[in-house]
DNA sequence: TAAATGTTAATTGTTGACAAATTTTCAGAG
DNA sequence: CTCTGAAAATTTGTCAACAATTAACATTTA
């Protein structure tokens, strides 16, 4: 679960907090591989911290899903298995399915009166990026149109759900979205939700924002596919 | 949030484990009320276990939903808001209708060959409690229900988080379901949800599950109402 | 040789002490 | 009487040392 919302500045403002960010940088980024055991000692020493609080921090990591426990044995890097990532898939389809229906009900209900300019504006960028081909700069604006739903929701608990997802599921997710005709699919998604969520059409919206996970994994599937194709030759 | 899923042997093997499950117990049946400061010295002289130990039961309790945690001014029972109640309900019902559908999915394809079974056995002793009027009985029924469900959705990850949502639900959930009247259109809908998913319609189950997360909000409602009524009194 | 057992090294679990921050107390001014 | 602010007391944050557990390795035995 892994919710910091609840935890007010905890961020940066206590040293475990910054030892925490550390870790979760050296393993979205890559550095600390699936699998890998996470050892108190050395990871106190490179830090120039206390063991305690490097304890401290993996303890705190490891409700988010990123880090397993096994207790007397350590902190191990999570490996995300196929089935793992299925079900990832659905719980955030049903999740930002819901903040697409409660977006377009707090639209009709007049509670988010810079919504619509904001998912214009985000849509004529991802147009763009689509035009001139450039997949590097869809993939912020991609990010940035599920932050949009999810920020106006209305549930910030929802977000730190999906937030919590999306980290774990950052280290896969570029490859999905990596050629043009997998763009122009999701733009068009994007589309049918951020339409429905203008006309405040609840079911619409919650129908397309489930119809964009189904296909987000869909995507993921068929480049997985090509993935292991091209490991196969 | 707070998913043990991951966290092997870390209920019972650990000390710190122990310290854990001892302060949610007391979180969840009402001897910590919300809004309560856990002082780590108190606790640690009150269990005879170390501020540390304590300290890390707190930390990992912290995502969960139940602890908020301010840096360098401690630890607090969380207190829950009506508006956090209707995330939590919409939460709820997202991951449960997709529950139901995954459950609807898995009994097509013959995955769950036990399900049919115990749904019809867990619906026969509701319906007795139902015509007995009991409805303390019915109550370890309608978390059985729920409990099947995801149990058999094949998610793990959505378990965890369901389990970690009716942990804080817990609180306040129990009186939405202590008049007749309620626990018979409750038994309706799981009757819905039951055929639904035993003839294998994921749409359907997935419709069922979301009226009944719905309707147990509006139950909820009510029933606050009243309470507010007669506290007015 | 292979399995089982005992011994040693490395790592995690727990504790108590010190440092830093916050809350409380209380004297004095307005 | 209330407000302000400095000092004291309390509480949290961090650290280093000790205890318990696990992993690695050598030795014995079948």
């Amino acid at each position: 679960m892994a919710l910091s919302t609840n935890t007010i500045g905890q961020g940066r403002a206590t040293l475990a907090g910054e030892v925490r960010g550390e870790i979760e940088r050296l393993i979205v980024e890559g550095e600390l591989a699936a699998g890998v055991k996470l050892n108190e000692l050395s990871l106190s020493n490179a830090m120039g911290v206390s063991r305690g609080t490097v304890r401290e921090a993996i303890r705190s990591l490891a409700d988010s899903g990123l880090i397993d426990l096994i207790a007397n044995r350590g902190a191990f890097v999570h490996e995300t298995t196929l089935d793992e990532i299925r079900n990832l898939y659905d719980l955030r389809g049903a999740i930002f399915a819901m903040a697409c229906s409660a977006c377009a009900r707090r639209m009709a209900d007049g509670d988010t009166p810079h919504l619509t300019r904001k998912l214009e504006t985000n849509l004529e960028r991802m147009q763009k990026a689509n035009d001139s081909n450039d997949p590097k700069a869809y993939y912020p604006l991609n990010i940035e149109f599920h932050d949009l739903i999810l920020e106006n929701a209305g549930n910030p608990r929802a977000k730190a759900m999906y937030d919590n997802m999306i980290k774990e599921m950052h280290l896969f997710r570029r490859r999905g979205l990596s050629n043009a005709t997998n763009i122009a699919r999701s733009l068009e998604e994007h589309r049918a939700i951020s339409d429905a969520i203008i006309a405040g059409d609840t079911d619409a919206a919650r129908r397309a924002g489930e119809q964009h996970t189904t296909s987000g994994f869909t995507r993921y599937l068929s480049q997985a596919d090509k993935a292991d194709t091209a490991a196969a030759d």
